[in-house]
RNA sequence: GCCGGGGUGGCGGAAUGGUAGACGCAGCGGUCUCAAAAACCGCCGGGGGCAACCCCGUGGGGGUUCGACUCCCCCCUCCGGCACCA
């Protein structure tokens, strides 16, 4: 090769590039999809919410990942559909609106236009922009709004009192999905528990089905098993107990050890149960009032060494024995009944319970030796009267088929899931469209009346008072019952931006209608999503509001099946600088339009799946970028220098073949690092050509389509000056032969005793008995036989032959 | 504590149970240049040897196998998630 391109070449000036082909892509929509086409393939990727920071690194990760897949889809011939959006209602938005002093609509807005224009486009992502989707925009969540009451109108929203988590810095209630380890999710505040009325979504209506289906769906397992885990299905016994000495009759616990109800020694009631002042016995009710103002904040910590004796009576369902009645902070009052029969003897807190109130200990299950610690473990039941020496596994069915007979219980699943509390006291985000009247209680707005629009209030911070400020806006709040026209008050909450989010890519093939929220032909042909990509951290919320929606409006009629994703890839971790999450507090973000600017998208989006397995993501430096963009150099002068139209090569068409089956595969499989490689050896072979002067046209095609999924620019102005016609992002991908690839000679390891020793070429598939004579007269091997007998021959045809001796 | 995923050159990483380290970065040597940069060519796990070559090597220890980065058991360690769920 020459030291500079020859003067014929015009120098790579990749910015420049970008700035042209997406302005022609614009103008010639040559990524707008044919929504009747006959072959749809629905690509989707997580759409962005778009607070006050700019896109970072890893947003580009993971939106080039998926754009990726879905070029290569559509180079394949499929109608993909490609849309992208803003997730920008939420408290990202309206708490960084509070901090800088601005209205979060004109925030948002700005942000929004930043993001696609200088951003999304800059990237050069073949996105279908006639369908994007703002949840701010009152032509989306009118269909929010919409969806709300389609549940509300099948019974699976409610609006009902209990206890809810509760951000004393966002001022807002909290789903459970957003409380980590005890804290507010977004701020780290201890949560706490308060009692409102709120609006609940029943996902546990749900649960079974979500969880059954789960063994169906085409998903990485580590996201199905984070969905296990979180709908946390359990079976056991509801089990009765009858109270003396306090306002109660009877209590129900769950246990999924019915087996040692003879173990049961005491009953704990969960210190934020909301029913407690019902359990506490005559006498009590002063002590224990101070001991639950006493009691420190939720915390992660349990300390079993708090809790009271409330002073009345439980009698054991089947010995009669009377068993004192305690509450303590380690048992959850929102989790199964709110209460618990304790069995220190074999369960690890009930046993450190007893021991700090020197409560009785009784052993009954064999395995352990219970005054010393508890045994969780199986065994024989023993102190269990008429069932003592039953295994404890048959036991458990045995104690609920007792109960039944006495009325005393039932055989119970119990799910970890919780319903879905979606009001949030806060502004920004689409007013649940309900109307509270006087007569009728909660009434949902008539759909011809939506949307409900947000209201312009003087104040959009949040009041901390348990109301929403969307309350202040008097003229807004105060309506007639559109039943009986008596005066009503609109609900002031709005809802969770995970509504928002759960929908989103059931709009949007229909975006084209204003007057309906999922036009049937559209949904039935586009949905379900062929295949989502995006990140793992929305195991558990989005993916699983998402699937609930998407059954709920199944069962409703709205769509034509129950899950929302054919397949669902969860991408790797991009970071910097060590281990951990980019984060702005760790102040290890990049921001992706320096490099842009400098090297160009398709060296950035080169460089980015290059970095590692894209599933499993990697570490990203700085230098690596280097690679990538002399590569492009050096593909832009190697493609440009083939002018022979050689086709009948042998060699070169078997180099040729191999790189399209690794591209394919590495694609299909979502290594893309893998397909790069091969394509830097393509690259490096035609130079080699070129070198020659015989660089062959069909080689810098072939290399020019196998590169434009990863690099759409450079690949899309090569096209066009090798003379070729159209689009290389719309021309037929090329078509690979396996007997083409196939190679004739093959080379052929010789190990004695399983070390290499010798290798030698034969012709490819030289029977096995042909290879161990060609081994043994290989003159190296000789010299390590040395005279010693073989005892074994091992040949493996085109691979290997060891020698045993 | 429980669950999941990892541990391979200086670094990021490759490798249907069959020649470990593809591809890229960094480094070293060379070509070009007055010089430097860029570009191009070559070398690039460790140890030994003048050399042909030899020995060791995929977190540690066992095992299965003709043959193990790959499969099985135990341990160490890192990352991520969940975490009083009865």
């Amino acid at each position: 090769m020459t030291n500079s391109p020859p003067p014929h070449l015009d120098r790579l000036d990749l910015p420049a590039l970008d700035e042209k082909w997406q302005r022609i892509w614009a103008e010639r929509q040559t990524y707008r999809t044919d929504m009747d086409g006959k072959r749809p393939f629905y690509c989707l990727m997580m759409f962005p919410y778009p607070s006050a920071q700019k896109l970072h690194i890893g947003n580009a990760y993971a939106f080039t990942g998926v754009d990726v897949y879905g070029r290569y889809r559509r180079q394949r011939g499929d109608d993909v559909f490609e849309p992208l959006g803003f997730d920008a209602f939420g408290i990202h938005s309206e708490n960084y609106a509070i901090k800088v002093g601005e209205h979060p609509a004109v925030l948002t807005a700005r942000n929004v236009e930043y993001f696609r224009e200088k951003q999304l486009k800059r990237l050069g992502l073949g996105v279908d922009w006639s369908h994007e989707v703002d949840t701010t925009d009152p032509r989306y969540y009118r269909w929010t709004q919409w969806v709300f009451l389609q549940l509300f109108k099948a019974g699976l929203a409610e609006h009902r009192q209990g206890p809810v988590n509760w951000c004393p810095s966002c001022l807002t209630v909290l789903a459970d999905e957003q409380v980590v380890g005890g804290r507010c999710e977004r701020c780290g505040s201890v949560v706490e528990t308060r009692f409102l009325k709120q609006w609940f979504i029943k996902t546990t209506h749900y649960a079974q089905e979500m969880l059954d289906a789960l063994e169906t769906l085409d998903w990485s397992e580590r996201t199905k098993l984070a969905q296990r885990n979180w709908i946390g299905r359990s079976e056991g016994a509801l089990i009765d107990f009858r109270l003396d000495g306090c306002a109660r009759p009877s209590v129900t616990v769950f246990t999924t050890r019915p087996d040692t109800l003879y173990g049961a020694t005491f009953l704990v009631i969960g210190a934020d149960n909301p029913h407690l002042d019902e359990f506490v016995g005559a006498g009590h009710r002063e002590s224990v009032a101070a001991w639950r103002r006493g009691l420190p904040p939720t915390d992660a910590e349990p300390d079993f060494a708090v809790g009271i004796d409330l002073g009345s009576t439980a009698v054991h369902p089947l010995t009669g024995a009377d068993l004192p009645v305690w509450a303590a902070p380690y048992v959850l009052g929102s989790y199964g009944t709110g209460a618990i029969m304790a069995v220190p003897g074999h369960d690890e807190r009930d046993w450190q319970f007893a021991r700090a109130h020197r409560l009785p200990i009784v052993e009954v299950i064999t395995g352990g030796d219970v005054e010393r610690e508890p045994w969780t473990g199986e065994g024989s039941m023993v102190n269990s009267g008429a069932l003592d020496g039953t295994p404890s596994q048959d036991g458990r069915r045995r104690v609920v088929e007792m109960l039944e007979a006495r009325h005393a219980g039932r055989f119970h699943v119990q799910f970890r899931l919780r319903d879905w509390i979606i009001s949030r006291q806060r502004y920004w985000g689409p007013p649940l469209p309900i109307i509270h009247c006087p007569v009728h209680g909660p009434v949902g707005v008539p759909e011809a009346d939506l949307p409900v629009l947000l209201p312009e209030v003087k104040d959009f911070r949040p009041l901390g008072t348990g109301v929403s400020p969307l309350a202040q806006a008097a003229d807004w709040v105060n309506v007639p019952c559109p039943i009986c026209g008596e005066p009503s008050r609109r609900e002031t909450d709005v809802n969770d931006n995970f509504l928002d989010s759960g929908w989103y890519f059931m709009r949007y093939p229909s975006t084209d209608f204003d007057d309906r929220a999922l036009d049937h032909d559209r949904t039935w042909r586009w949905l379900p999503v062929d295949m989502y990509i995006g990140g793992h951290e929305h195991a558990v919320l989005h993916l699983m509001y998402s699937r609930f929606l998407m059954r709920a409006l199944c069962d409703l009629g709205w769509v034509p099946v129950p899950e929302p994703y054919r397949r669902f890839r969860a991408h790797g971790l991009l970071t910097f600088g060590g281990r951990g999450k980019m984060s702005k507090s760790k102040g290890n973000v990049i921001n992706p339009d320096d490099y842009m600017a400098r090297f160009g998208a398709d060296t950035l989006r080169l460089y980015l799946m290059f970095l590692g397995p894209y599933l499993e993501g990697g570490e990203w430096n700085d230098d690596g970028m280097k690679g990538q963009s002399r590569f492009l150099e050096r593909v832009w002068r190697c493609v440009q220098l083939c002018d022979s139209d050689e086709s009948g090569d042998g060699e070169r068409e078997r180099r040729r073949h191999r790189t399209i089956a690794a591209v394919e595969r590495s694609i299909e499989e979502l290594h893309y690092n893998t397909g790069i490689s091969a394509l830097h050896e393509l690259q490096r072979g035609i130079d080699g050509d070129v070198a020659a002067g015989r660089g062959r046209r069909i080689d810098a095609r072939t290399l020019v389509q196998l590169l434009a999924p990863f690099a759409p620019h450079i690949t899309e102005e090569l096209w066009e000056r090798l003379g070729e016609a159209g689009s290389v992002h719309l021309a037929p991908w090329p078509q690979h032969d396996p007997d083409l690839a196939a190679e004739p000679r093959v080379t052929i390891a010789v190990q004695v005793n399983g070390k290499l020793r010798a290798t030698f070429d034969c012709d490819a598939g030289t029977p096995a008995e042909e290879l161990s004579r060609l081994a043994l007269a290989q003159p190296r091997v000789q010299e390590f036989l040395a005279g010693r007998g073989v005892r074994k021959i091992i040949p493996v045809v085109d691979r290997v032959v060891n020698l045993v001796v």
